[in-house]
RNA sequence: GGCCCCGUAGUUCAAUGGAUAGAAUAGAAGUUUCCUAAACUUUAGAUGGCAGUUCGAUCCUGCCCGGGGCUACCA
C-alpha cells in the first residue's frame, strides 16, 4: 500500500507542474499531520508555491484544493486557512488503511537485513561497579541496537572492557595488602562491589600516606611533635587506618579539608582539633599551617608544574612503586599475578552480569583491552610507512590533523608504549578482521569524548577503511542529580543495584496501595514489579534527547504517573483487558469516523516513519515520545467511546481493530526502548 | 585563550523553517451506577538579550549574557 502521504505528494507535484509550469520535487512538499484544532487530517503548506502561482493564501489554496478532490479519490472534502490546505481523508480509506496494515505480517515485524553494524556501550572499568550514568549508556547503546535491528540492519552488541593498567593493579594491590583473602563468598558482597571497595581502598591509603609525606618534608626542625603525632604522620600505608579521621575533633572531615578552612581563613580550624584526646602541640600545628600552605600554592600553579608535581609524588610514594611492579608483573605474564587479576576479574564478571541480567541488556561479542592494548601498534607502524603519521625527534609519534581543523595527536610515545588512541585504532582494525563485512561501528560513550571521537574516525579513515565515514558516535550527555554532579570521590553516585531495586520496590508498593492484583499468583506480581520498575527508570532516562544532559530526581524516577514507561504500560494492559473481553471478532468498516478514531489511527500509521527517523539519528526518545502520543490518545479515545457497546457491529469491529494494533505497536515500541509490557496490571 | 555543546511554563522534558510554542509534574477545580480512575476533563503559566537571512525563526547566521565540556606522553 502506497503511503497516502506520498501519494498526496506526488499528485500535488503533478497538479503544480501541469497546471501551473512549477516544477517542484515530490519530497519537498510539505505534507504534515493537520493539527488538532483544525478540521482535516492531512495538511499540504503551500506558502512555498504563491509567488509561482501569482496567487493569494486563500485562492491557491482552493485551486490547488479543487484539483487535489478530483486527483486523489481518498480525499473526502478540504478547507484552506491561510497558507494551509487541511485535507479529510474518506472513512472507507481509513478502515481499509487500518485493514490494511493489520494484516501486513511486515508492518510490526523487523525488516529486511541490510549491512552489519556493531554497536559498542557499556564499556566499563572492572575497578567501579556500574551506576546510573552507566544505565543512560547501556539503556541507549541496547535500544539504538534494537532500532538499527528492526530498521533493517545486522547488529552485533558488544563492549570493550577495560581491564588492564595502573588503576587495575590499585585494587589487586590494595586486596592483597588489605584484603585477609576476603571473597564474595566471604564477605556477602557482590563481586565487583568487592573489588570496587578496594580499589577505594588503594585510593584512601594513597592519600594519607601522602598527607605523611608532605607533613614529614615540611616538619619544622624545632618543632617536637607527642608520640601519636609522630605515629600520626610514621605510620606505613599498611596501617593507613591505625588513626582513623573521626579521632580529630571535625567530624568526618578529612585533614585536607581542615587545611582548606585553615587558609580560606578561618585559622580556628585548627584550634579544635585534637589527636587520642589531646591537643595538639605547637610543633605539630605550624607543620599544619606550612602543609596548608603547600595545598594553596598547588591550586594555582600551571599544567606543567601540576603534572611534574604529580610524577614526582608517584615516584616517592612506596604504595605506587609497589602498584608499578605490579604493573610490570602482570605486563610480564607473572603467574601469581596473572592468577590474582583472574580471580578478581572473575569476581567482576560474576557481578557485572548480574546487574546486565537486570538492566535487560545483553552483548554478541566482548573485547578485552588486555587483549587488544597492543594491536594498534602494528597499524601505526603501516601508517608511519605511508606517510600518514610523523615521528618527532624523541621518537614518539603522531598524526597532524590541523588541515582538517584539528590538533596534533599523539599515537605511540617516545618509549614505544602505546596511548588510548593506539587502543582504539587497534580494536577497530580488530573488529574489521572479526566482522569482514563491517559497515559502520557506533560508540555509545559520554559527549567529553566528541573530540577523541572526531580525532579516531579522521585517523580511521584516513587509514584508509572504507567503513570510517559511516562510524558514529552516539554521544550523550552526562546525567546530574538534584544535588548537583555524580563524585565518586565525594560518594554521591548512585549505584545501578541499588537505584534497580529501589525503582522495583517503589512498582511494588504503588501496585499493591492500588489493591488490582489480588487474584494474581505471587510469582507473576513479583515479575509484574519488576516489569514496572525497570520500565519506569528505562523510560526515564531513553526519553531525554541523548544529546542533551539531564537531570535524574530519585522521587520523579519511581514515580508511575505522567509521561512515564508505567503510563504506556498501563494503557497496553488496558487494550488487553477490551481484547480479552472481545474474544474473536471481524474488523469493521463504520460509515463516519470520530476525530478521536482519525487521530489515534494516523498516529499508529505513522510508526514505520518514526522508527527509520530514530534509526537514522540515533534517537530511542524519538520512540519513547511516540509511545506517550499513543497511549495518550488511546486513552482519550477509550474515554470517549464505547468499544464493546458501540453501536453496532462495523463499528465495533473497526475500534476493536485500533485497539489491537494500538497494544501491539505499544508492545513493539516499547520492546524497542527494552521494555517489556505487561497484559494487565 | 582556542574549540565544542546547552539556555523553552515554578520544575523536568517536547516541537523536519510553518497555523494560537506542546506534554508532564507541582497549584486550582471537576469526572466512577458505564469496556482497568496507574485514566480522563477544565484552569493558570515559558522561547536569556540584540541584530540579520526569510512570505514565515525556538530552530539558520553574527554579536552579547549565562551554564557545562574538551584543550594530558591518563584510560
Amino acid at each position: 500500500m502506497m503511503d497516502i502521504t506520498q501519494k498526496i505528494a506526488i499528485a500535488t507535484a503533478d497538479i503544480l507542474k501541469m497546471s501551473y509550469d512549477h516544477a517542484v520535487e515530490t519530497h519537498d512538499v510539505q505534507i504534515d499531520a493537520t493539527r488538532k484544532e483544525f478540521e482535516g487530517d492531512y495538511t499540504v503548506v503551500i506558502f512555498p508555491y504563491l509567488r509561482a502561482l501569482k496567487m493569494k493564501p486563500e485562492e491557491a489554496g482552493d485551486a490547488l484544493g479543487d484539483q487535489l478532490l478530483a486527483a486523489v479519490p481518498e480525499i473526502e472534502s478540504f478547507n484552506v486557512i491561510k497558507g494551509f490546505l487541511n485535507l479529510s481523508l474518506s472513512a472507507a480509506y481509513w478502515s481499509e488503511a487500518l485493514a490494511s496494515i493489520s494484516s501486513d505480517g511486515q508492518w510490526l515485524t523487523r525488516g529486511k537485513s541490510g549491512g552489519l553494524s556493531l554497536v559498542e556501550y557499556s564499556s566499563p572499568n572492572t575497578n567501579k561497579p556500574l551506576h546510573l550514568g552507566h544505565l543512560r549508556n547501556n539503556f541507549l547503546g541496547h535500544s539504538v541496537s534494537l532500532i538499527k535491528e528492526f530498521t533493517g540492519n545486522e547488529v552485533i552488541k558488544t563492549q570493550i572492557i577495560n581491564d588492564r593498567g595502573v588503576h587495575i593493579c590499585k585494587s589487586m594491590l590494595a586486596w592483597k595488602e588489605l584484603g585477609n583473602g576476603e571473597t564474595p563468598d566471604t564477605s556477602g558482597l557482590k563481586g565487583d562491589k568487592l573489588v570496587g571497595k578496594y580499589y577505594v581502598k588503594f585510593d584512601q591509603a594513597f592519600k594519607k600516606e601522602q598527607e605523611k609525606i608532605e607533613l614529614n618534608r615540611l616538619q619544622l626542625s624545632d618543632s617536637n611533635w607527642s608520640d601519636s603525632e609522630n605515629l600520626f604522620i610514621s605510620g606505613s600505608a599498611a596501617s593507613a587506618d591505625t588513626i582513623s579521621s573521626d579521632e580529630w575533633h571535625i567530624g568526618s572531615m578529612d585533614l585536607q579539608n581542615t587545611l582548606k578552612q585553615v587558609y580560606d581563613g578561618d585559622e580556628s580550624a585548627l584550634d579544635g582539633l585534637t589527636l587520642k584526646g589531646k591537643p595538639l602541640t605547637t610543633g605539630f600545628k605550624d607543620s599544619l599551617l606550612s602543609y596548608a600552605e603547600f595545598i594553596k600554592d598547588s591550586e594555582t600553579e600551571t599544567y606543567e608544574q601540576e603534572a611534574s608535581r604529580r610524577e614526582a609524588i608517584k615516584n616517592n610514594s612506596p604504595l605506587y612503586q609497589r602498584v608499578r611492579k605490579m604493573l610490570i608483573k602482570w605486563e610480564q605474564g607473572d603467574p601469581e599475578t596473572i592468577a590474582l587479576w583472574k580471580m578478581m576479574n572473575s569476581w567482576v564478571y560474576e557481578g557485572f552480569d548480574e546487574t546486565y541480567a537486570r538492566m535487560g541488556v545483553s552483548f554478541d561479542k566482548l573485547y578485552h583491552e588486555s587483549e587488544t592494548y597492543l594491536k594498534g601498534k602494528d597499524i601505526v607502524k603501516v601508517g608511519l610507512e605511508k606517510g600518514i603519521f610523523f615521528t618527532k625527534d624523541d621518537g614518539s609519534v603522531w598524526v597532524n590533523l590541523e588541515a582538517d581543523g584539528l590538533d596534533q595527536k599523539l599515537l605511540l610515545r617516545a618509549d614505544g608504549t602505546t596511548v588510548y588512541m593506539t587502543q582504539d585504532i587497534g580494536t577497530a582494525a580488530q573488529r574489521q578482521e572479526d566482522y569482514p563485512s563491517l559497515q559502520q561501528i557506533i560508540y555509545t560513550v559520554g559527549d567529553e569524548q566528541d573530540y577523541h571521537f572526531k580525532v579516531l574516525f579522521l585517523i580511521l579513515e584516513k587509514l584508509g577503511y572504507d567503513w570510517a565515514p559511516a562510524c558514529r558516535h552516539l554521544s550523550y550527555g552526562m546525567v546530574d542529580l538534584p544535588s548537583g554532579k555524580m563524585k565518586s570521590r565525594e560518594g554521591t553516585v548512585v549505584d545501578a543495584d541499588d537505584l534497580m531495586a529501589e525503582v522495583v520496590d517503589a512498582a511494588k508498593i504503588s501496585s499493591e496501595e492500588k489493591g488490582k492484583l489480588d487474584e494474581m499468583e505471587q510469582e507473576e506480581q513479583e515479575q509484574l514489579f519488576e516489569m514496572l520498575g525497570i520500565g519506569a527508570l528505562k523510560f526515564y532516562l531513553l526519553r531525554v534527547d541523548p544529546r542533551k544532559r539531564m537531570m535524574f530526581d530519585p522521587e520523579e524516577s519511581v514515580s508511575l504517573n505522567g509521561d512515564t514507561g508505567p503510563f504506556v504500560q498501563y494503557t497496553h494492559a488496558r487494550c488487553k483487558a477490551v481484547l480479552r473481553k472481545a474474544g474473536e471478532f471481524q474488523p469493521g468498516a463504520p460509515e463516519r469516523l470520530s476525530e478521536k478514531e482519525r487521530q489515534l489511527l494516523r498516529a499508529l500509521m505513522q510508526f514505520r516513519t518514526v522508527m527509520n527517523g530514530a534509526a537514522e539519528d540515533m534517537n530511542p526518545s524519538a520512540v519513547a515520545s511516540y509511545c506517550i502520543d499513543l497511549a495518550k490518545m488511546y486513552n482519550q479515545f477509550y474515554h470517549d467511546l464505547p468499544i464493546l457497546k458501540a453501536e453496532d457491529e462495523e463499528v465495533k469491529g473497526f475500534r476493536l481493530a485500533l485497539t489491537k494494533l494500538t497494544a501491539e505497536t505499544i508492545a513493539t515500541s516499547m520492546g524497542l526502548l527494552g521494555i517489556r509490557v505487561p497484559e494487565r496490571m
